[in-house]
DNA sequence: CTCTATGGTTTGAATACTGAACCTGCTTGG
DNA sequence: CCAAGCAGGTTCAGTATTCAAACCATAGAG
């Protein structure tokens, strides 16, 4: 599967990581909410090559995740901000910091701490359902076809079921 | 920089990256949570090549993502598990899909739906201060080095401070 | 008229991925 | 006994990506 048939896919997931499923891209949007702007800025920041920094940029911006802004005229000079729709994946960069600080610290511990303005408490991010509130655990949920299902192979997070192959096992065991 | 360099930066989200951050890790953590757990199924679901496969479950092996585990002798064969560090990605899947729902769906709506069990009804994924239980928005949160800080370039999500340039052409003003 | 700043593009060499075929260990059927 | 099949890989040649370094374009400053 090429990247532009992973984009066509019927799933969420292949569907976002067609946008932002790649190391430098991942890195970039990092930076992005960091308050980072500027091409020269980034190349620095990340050690990334130019070429590639230029490519993965006109990417987020052709889908909408980031913007073109002028911040001068004479020469014509561009910065990057964050869309809405890049806003939005605030979760996602939080749950892989989140992992990160528990499962890839070293010794002395993470390498930051986060802190919640309404709160005013170290915190760390915790993932849970819109409707009771409660922390979202991988056996609690359950999933079904939604309004646009087809494909039965791409259902992700399916914990109940068997998977495709045992099914077919052990119907044939039966 | 390369992925080795990057497991070793002082960043979680690079850390972590350098662990998942590459399109066919992700697809292949997608089927994990689907319960897929055999060489086999992942290669004909993902329609991902053999030796690419064989290459990534072996890092998540060697990560302790998952595990190998012998479901039958001669000839021994192995399925891949989620080990609790693998579970723990639950939430980075949670929240790419969330956003593929909402920002990637067609206009014939989301491929799939999720139910609750605890509250039976359908959801989003929403991500809360583990502190005060509000939902988080980058605006109100703020980062602070942690007990392994070392390199200010690595200190993501900082919202209120200008970047590291904006700070260098400000003084350079004043 | 040259130097610097910013935001790129171009170019070969190194690296990674793809697709197809092949290998291993074992079971099953004839 | 031999052939075929299954599961889980590995090998190999060709193609696509990425890297590092250099170059280009626009414009202001000295």
């Amino acid at each position: 599967m090429r990247w532009n048939e992973l984009s066509e896919e019927n799933c969420s997931m292949a569907r976002t990581i067609s946008v932002i499923g790649d190391r430098w891209t991942l890195l970039i949007l990092r930076d992005c909410f960091l308050r980072v702007r500027r091409f020269e800025d980034f190349q620095e920041r990340l050690g990334i090559t130019r070429p590639i920094l230029a490519n993965r940029l006109k990417k987020l911006v052709d889908e909408f995740v980031l913007v073109k802004v002028p911040y001068q005229q004479r020469p014509r000079r561009y910065e990057y901000r964050l869309t809405q729709k890049g806003l939005a994946l605030y979760p996602i960069v939080m749950a892989i910091v989140h992992w990160g600080d528990v499962y890839m610290a070293g010794k002395k511990g993470r390498p930051l701490v986060h802190t919640h303005d309404l709160c005013g408490k170290a915190f760390d991010p915790m993932m849970v359902c819109s409707e009771c509130g409660e922390q979202l655990s991988p056996k609690q949920v359950h999933v079904r076809p939604g309004p646009s299902a087809k494909d039965p192979r791409h259902l992700p997070l399916e914990t109940d079921l068997p998977g495709p192959r045992r099914l077919a096992k052990e119907k044939a065991a039966s």
